[in-house]
DNA sequence: ACCCTTATCGCAACAGAGTTGCAATTAAGA
DNA sequence: TCTTAATTGCAACTCTGTTGCGATAAGGGT
């Protein structure tokens, strides 16, 4: 286990928060920190796990709820039902369309930002908005593992 | 309330079960019509509700999971956090992609069986097995009674 | 037409993710 | 430092879906 990963500074955090008209609270702080550091998308329990025992459950979710009405973050579902957080990139904030990866072998999800998302021809009648695009395979590492059997 | 659907040929249904070495049930047969005779992906309780009291609702969790394993039926989670299910059409009963669009107003998913989904390009070490592509908008039916107020 | 076997069903109890109400706490402006 | 309204923590709740198990009935054989 390594150490804890290096703080992210904490001002640009709370200068981010206050940026919105909203405190700058631990559990605020600790959970934008966290999204900020990971590279795929997290759920309610990997973040309660990640931060220990210092937030109520309540509380974490409404964070999360805060961060995606804010427009700090995406939230998408997943194949068992739970939801997933990422942070939204501040050049695509007005999340027009979002890509992501489903390892099924380690259920990660991962965002996918570089990746062009397609907007295709609707039926009559029917206007879009947004897109939720998902591919499910095998992430880089469960691919590399598997081939080490 | 307009009299009862046509009933689409039971003959044919039960047929369509007993290809797969399963029993014809009442609620097996009813199930299969009812997602036959949908133009979108229904979910558990819309299926509850269209049924009556007749079924419990495990028999009905049961036959769509039935549904889902032999091949039958899709099944697609809803960003409310519901299975949602669709029958597979015979030709691509090889789940290989599927479109979807949600209605934001009325909640419903209709599937956009016609729409090709794009396979895009995927970071190294990454592969794709399936691709999950959902539109969210308005529906043509919401579209049009907006326009009315 | 009647039995058997066993796939299905129905009930009841459970599980997990997320939500709500409300009193206690605390961030941050005066 | 003081005030006050935004947040928090707790407890209880909802909703969708799952599991165990005895009871029922589909369908093949006689």
């Amino acid at each position: 286990m390594p150490a804890s990963p290096p703080l992210a500074d904490s001002t640009a955090l709370i200068a981010r928060i206050h940026a919105l008209a909203a405190r700058a609270t631990p559990a605020r702080i600790a959970v934008l920190r966290l999204l900020d550091e990971a590279e795929r998308a997290l759920s309610h329990r990997e973040i309660e796990d990640a931060l220990g025992t210092g937030f109520d459950r309540v509380t974490l979710y409404r964070v999360l709820d805060w961060l995606v009405e804010s427009g700090l973050a995406h939230r998408v579902i997943d194949a068992g039902r739970v939801f997933r957080f990422s942070l939204a990139s501040p050049a695509n904030a007005t999340h027009t369309a979002h890509a992501h990866f489903r390892c099924e072998a380690c259920g990660k999800v991962f965002c996918l930002d570089e990746i062009p998302v397609p907007t295709p021809a609707l039926p009559a009648g029917f206007s879009g908005k947004a897109v939720e695009y998902c591919i499910t395979g095998q992430c880089a590492r469960c691919d590399q593992s598997e081939q080490e059997k």
